[in-house]
This record gives C-alpha cells, sequence and structure tokens, in this order.
RNA sequence: UGCCUCUUGGUGUAACGGUAGCACAACUGACUCUGGAUCAGUUUGUCCAGGUUCGAAUCCUGGAGAGGCAACCA
C-alpha cells in the first residue's frame, strides 16, 4: 500500500528525526543493509489511535527504507495477557493496511535464551538473587536525590548465585520471595541503574507456555535481548522510556560482550532505541486503565464502542482505515508533549469519505410535507446523484409523491433574511425533485409544526427551474409512502470537555458528555436497506456520515452510526446572529 | 532541593546560521441541485533576559514553564 504513488519527490517531504536518525545510519552503513523495526504491543488490552501513530511510524519507516517491521508480541508478564487480546491486535494492524509478512514474533519465543543470557550475566558477577522483599527494597533503592544502599545479597559468590537462579527457575521459591537483579551502580542518579530486577517469579500460567516457566523477564532486560536477538535495527517507542535507554544499551552491551549479536552484510547489529512523543487527543482519553474503566462500569457498550478512541471503536464507527493513517501522518513525529485538536481527525475521516462515500438521503427529525397541487397516489421518479465528487458512482433513480418528510430544521415560521429554507411564501428546491414553494402551514396547540404545505413546479421535475431562475435554497427529503424507518445512533465526542485528564482530582468519568450518543430513527430512501458495512460509510445528504453497524444491522435491516457530521455553516451563522 | 527531556499562531507541525512556511480551526469572497465539496484571499506565532554573529527560532549563558524517572508493569 505505497503513499508515495502522486510523483512527488520523496525527498521534498520534512523529515522528522527518527527519519533523519535512520537515514544516516543507513548512510554510515550501520544497518547491515536492511533497516529493521518493530512494534511490540503486550497483548494485554485493545489498540487505540495513540498505537496507530506508533504502528504507522514502525512499519511506515521500514517501508520508505525497504526494510522489515516485525510484529512482536511483548507476551513477559502473563498476568494479564490473553489470546483474544493477541488477535484483536493482529486484526486492527491489518485492518489499518499493514503487513508483517513472516516477521510475526513473541517474547515468549526468546524465553530460553533470556535465561541463558541470565545464567551467563550470574556466572560473571554481573547479576545475583536478591531476598529483600518489596518493602526493604524500596528503602535500599533511595530516591533520585539520594543514593541508594546495596543490597545484602549483592556479593553473594556466583556459584551461590547461580544455585538459587536454578532453584528459582525449578520453583522452589515462592513468587515475591526472591528476585534476580543486575549488579549496576546503587549510587546512579538513574534509579534504573540502581541494581534493576531482571527476572521475577510468577506462577500464573502463561497463555501460550503454560506453565513451562514460574519465573518471566522484566521488560528491561527483555527488551534489547528481543531487538538484538531479531536484527531490529531501530527501536522505537515512547517518551518515558527515555530513562530506560542506558539499561537497554547495557544490556546490548552485555550481548555484544557474549557475541551474541546478530551479523548482517558483515556488520554487527547494535540495536538503538529512540524516544518519540505519545498521541494525545482532545475531548478524549488514552490511557488503557481508564478505557479498561469506561468498559467496566458499563459506561460505554465495550472496547468498540464507536465512541471509544480504540482501533476497533473507530472502524466499528466507520472511520475509514485510510483516514485515520493520514492522521497519523499528519500529525508528525517529535518529543514535544502536545495535544492534537480531534477536529483534525474528524478533518481527516470527512476528506477521505467526501471521496469515496455514496450520498442517500434521510430524514432524521421529520416533518409532513404535501404537495398540495398533485394528486393522492401520483408518483414521479427523479436521477439523484451518487457521488457529486466522483462521476464513475454514477446515479439512481428515487420516487416521489404527494406527501414527502423533510428536516424539521428546514422549515422556519418567521425565518431571519439569511435563511434560505422553507418558510411561507418561499421557494426551495427539493434536492433532485423540484421547485416547491411553501404556501402555508399547520401547528399543534403548543407550536410545533405538523404539516407543512405548498405547491410544485411540474416543469421543474428534475430540479430544473423552467425560466432559469436561480432558487437559493435546495433541501433533502424522503418520499412519505415508500420511506423505510431505520435506527440510527448519533454518536459525538465522548467527554464534554477538551482534557479530561487535567485535573487529577476530579474523577473524569463525571467529565463524560451526557449526549455523546442520542437514538433516533431515521426516514430513509428505499436504496439504504442495501446498505452493508463492506462498502464502507454513506453520506446522508446535508447530514453527515453513517456507517451500518457491523454488529446490529441485519441483512436488508441495516443500524446506522454516525461516522461524523458534515461542516454546517448554517449552525454558525445561525448561532452568531 | 537529583537526573533526563522539551518549549514556534488557537491546535498539530516545518524551517539543520540567511524571506518564519504548511495543515486543522477562524474570518472574507467566488462558485454550487448538499449552507457539503471546491477555488481565491485574510487574521494570528519563535517562553523570557543577556551574549556570539553582517545575520539567531536555530549557537552560547542564565532564568521561567511543562513532562518523565523512585512496579518484582510495559
Amino acid at each position: 500500500m505505497s503513499e508515495n504513488d502522486t510523483g512527488a519527490a520523496p525527498s521534498a517531504a520534512p523529515k522528522h528525526f527518527l527519519e533523519q536518525w535512520i537515514e544516516d545510519d543507513v548512510a554510515a552503513g550501520r544497518t547491515g543493509g536492511k533497516v529493521v523495526t518493530r512494534f511490540p504491543p503486550e497483548p494485554n488490552g485493545y489498540l487505540h489511535i495513540g498505537h496507530a501513530k506508533a504502528i504507522c511510524l514502525d512499519f511506515g519507516m521500514a517501508e520508505k527504507f525497504g526494510g522489515e517491521c516485525h510484529l512482536r508480541l511483548d507476551d513477559t508478564n502473563p498476568t494479564k495477557e490473553s489470546d483474544e487480546f493477541a488477535e484483536n491486535i493482529k486484526e486492527d494492524i491489518r485492518w489499518l493496511g499493514f503487513d508483517w509478512g513472516e516477521h510475526f514474533y513473541s517474547a515468549a519465543d526468546y524465553f530460553d535464551t533470556m535465561y541463558e543470557i541470565a545464567e551467563r550475566l550470574v556466572q560473571t558477577g554481573r547479576a545475583y538473587v536478591c531476598f529483600l522483599s518489596q518493602e526493604e527494597w524500596k528503602k535500599h533503592r533511595g530516591i533520585p536525590t539520594e543514593p541508594g544502599i546495596p543490597s545484602p545479597w549483592r556479593d553473594t559468590p556466583p556459584e551461590e548465585n547461580l544455585a538459587r537462579l536454578r532453584d528459582m527457575k525449578a520453583g522452589k521459591y515462592k513468587d515475591g520471595e526472591c528476585c534476580l537483579r543486575a549488579k549496576i551502580d546503587m549510587a546512579s542518579p538513574n534509579i534504573h541503574f540502581r541494581d534493576p530486577v531482571l527476572y521475577r517469579i510468577n506462577r500464573l500460567p502463561h497463555y501460550h507456555l503454560g506453565t513451562k516457566w514460574c519465573i518471566y523477564p522484566m521488560y528491561d532486560f527483555a527488551h534489547p535481548i528481543e531487538d538484538a536477538l531479531e536484527g531490529v535495527t531501530h527501536s522505537m517507542c515512547t517518551l518515558e522510556f527515555e530513562v530506560h535507554r542506558p539499561l537497554y544499551d547495557w544490556v546490548v552491551d552485555r550481548m555484544d560482550e557474549m557475541g551474541m549479536l546478530v551479523e548482517r552484510g558483515g556488520v554487527k547489529i547494535r540495536p538503538h532505541q529512540r524516544e518519540f512523543s505519545r498521541l494525545g487527543i482532545s475531548y478524549t482519553v488514552m490511557s488503557k486503565r481508564k478505557l479498561a474503566e469506561l468498559v467496566e462500569k458499563g459506561l460505554v457498550s465495550g472496547w468498540d464502542d464507536p465512541r471509544m478512541p480504540t482501533l476497533c471503536g473507530l472502524r466499528r464507527r466507520g472511520y475509514p482505515a485510510r483516514a485515520v493513517r493520514a492522521f497519523c501522518e499528519g500529525v508528525g513525529i517529535t518529543k514535544f508533549i502536545s495535544t492534537t485538536d480531534v477536529g483534525i481527525l474528524e478533518s481527516a475521516v470527512r476528506d477521505e469519505l467526501n471521496k469515496s462515500a455514496p450520498r442517500r438521503m434521510a430524514v432524521l427529525d421529520p416533518v409532513k410535507l404535501v404537495i398540495e397541487n398533485m394528486a393522492p397516489g401520483e408518483t414521479h421518479e427523479c436521477d439523484a446523484v451518487n457521488n457529486p465528487e466522483d462521476p464513475a458512482a454514477g446515479t439512481r433513480k428515487v420516487r416521489f409523491g404527494r406527501e414527502l418528510w423533510v428536516e424539521r430544521a428546514d422549515f422556519m415560521k418567521d425565518p431571519p433574511k439569511k435563511f434560505h429554507r422553507l418558510s411561507p411564501g418561499r421557494e426551495v428546491r427539493l434536492k433532485y425533485a423540484c421547485l416547491f414553494t411553501c404556501t402555508g402551514f399547520s401547528e399543534d396547540e403548543n407550536g410545533n409544526v405538523t404539516e407543512i404545505r405548498g405547491t410544485w413546479d411540474p416543469a421543474s421535475l428534475g430540479g430544473n427551474a423552467p425560466d432559469g431562475h436561480a432558487v437559493r435554497g435546495t433541501i433533502h427529503w424522503a418520499d412519505a409512502a415508500t420511506a423505510l424507518a431505520l435506527p440510527v445512533r448519533l454518536y459525538d465526542r465522548l467527554f464534554s470537555v477538551e482534557n479530561p485528564d487535567a485535573d487529577p482530582d476530579r474523577d473524569f468519568k463525571e467529565l463524560l458528555n451526557p449526549e455523546s450518543r442520542k437514538d433516533a430513527t431515521a426516514l430513509c430512501e428505499p436504496a439504504l436497506a442495501a446498505a452493508v458495512p463492506a462498502d464502507g460509510a454513506v453520506q446522508f445528504e446535508r447530514l453527515g456520515y453513517f456507517f451500518p453497524d457491523p454488529i446490529d444491522s441485519k441483512p436488508g435491516a441495516p443500524v446506522f452510526n454516525r461516522t461524523a457530521t458534515l461542516r454546517d455553516s448554517w449552525a454558525k451563522i445561525a448561532k452568531g446572529g
């Protein structure tokens, strides 16, 4: 799926600092002829749009430099990992349009090697088994401003450590009774150098390896080993791992000493880590914990609720994968902490859907319109354009008769001058059908309009004014005799404030937008019965983009999710006065 | 009162010592059988103070502000 098919010179696009970094390494011959990146999710949750940014970066850089990107499940902690998460992760990445080819790996693939490295570190006096409790260790470790105190187990002879490590592996100790620590520097200003844990005991079964192991490597130990073993050249992650980098390099150094770095093209491949800023988007939250809380408390319908920033949620909402990718390209890669306006995402979605979505007519808040100079039972057909942005999409026939449904908001009893829609004495165009002049209306005792009356100009069938005079307003409609009532879900932003994380003392759940989902029934032109998820979102003319819900739709009976509204400049005029 | 990182319009970013540009948003106008789309145009910015330089968003010094690090999570 090439993005550079426009003929534009690739060198013209500005390079972000990571692309520059890779380019320099390639030029210096450090990659052995192949750039290798990796996307390493832990299968303990669903991917969200923040992950999409990383996926686009990891796969995108590999593609740009003609290399490969490995999908590697970082399953080093059996506590919350499962195949369900693993499968969803794969599906989401494929949906985005990326392909890892043969390069699917799992941290668990390397457990034997990792253990072997651990034993060698013990044998060379670079690691020891520590029996300090977590509370005791917390005191020993110290705080960033003060050096730590060495563990009493720090100088245990290697042979004893080796025996204890083997006992750990053999299950002779209880969970948490001891751990394997690297012996580095208890006085380092970098906490991660103060004898970090390499292995801990955990008897929960691993989702793939079952009870084969009762000890599991920590991320800081496992990640550089995985990268090195796979010949990864460029390991990109988010900013919070920046302080872990010296430890990453320490592990790679040890592997180098052990002669374990892979060679490619006569070059020893040393993986390097660099960090970039994670994606933040306004009016939503991105933390796995908070998203999980929304799901668990039933505040959304699930991980794939169309209001969720998860990839499965966006997909169910009707966001095209291309739009998500275009958005990720657009936000760029930097080290600044930032929050991207959700409007930019929505803009990417509209931009994509405007080009691709077929147009249909549906009325969300209906009021009856009667064409008084048309006989009951009289019907006409008109040609409707399927997509003005794509002539190849052709036209379709739409039927109409004496009674139609039109949008309540398209009528005003006493309108301001700039209102170009229905009101007594005014003429509008009924899209694709004819010109219509409003002559009167009825209302109930509360002043709610119940019926709009008027006359049509039969000579304008097809929408053209016979004398060529200009008609300012065009409104959409549905034929009352044939309209289909279909359920729609009107989605809006999940939170009512820009930054739900802003105040740590305020429960973010109180900031949910109570209007983020409104259910309604749309009166639709009959063609809409055939809408299916595989065809993507359709545009309800003048209203927005709507996508058949993949779960709740039945054949011939779609349930529509509103993906995005159309820009509405009348709303701005009306609001501004 | 430790270490590391960052600071460019409202928001996200570009400019690698040489005209501060782009996208989104906003605002004008044109066009339009979607008050959509499209097209043209406008408004808004280098955190502060010094220094180096013919010339600084960029280099140096100091300050201010923001974020990260003290899980046997990743």
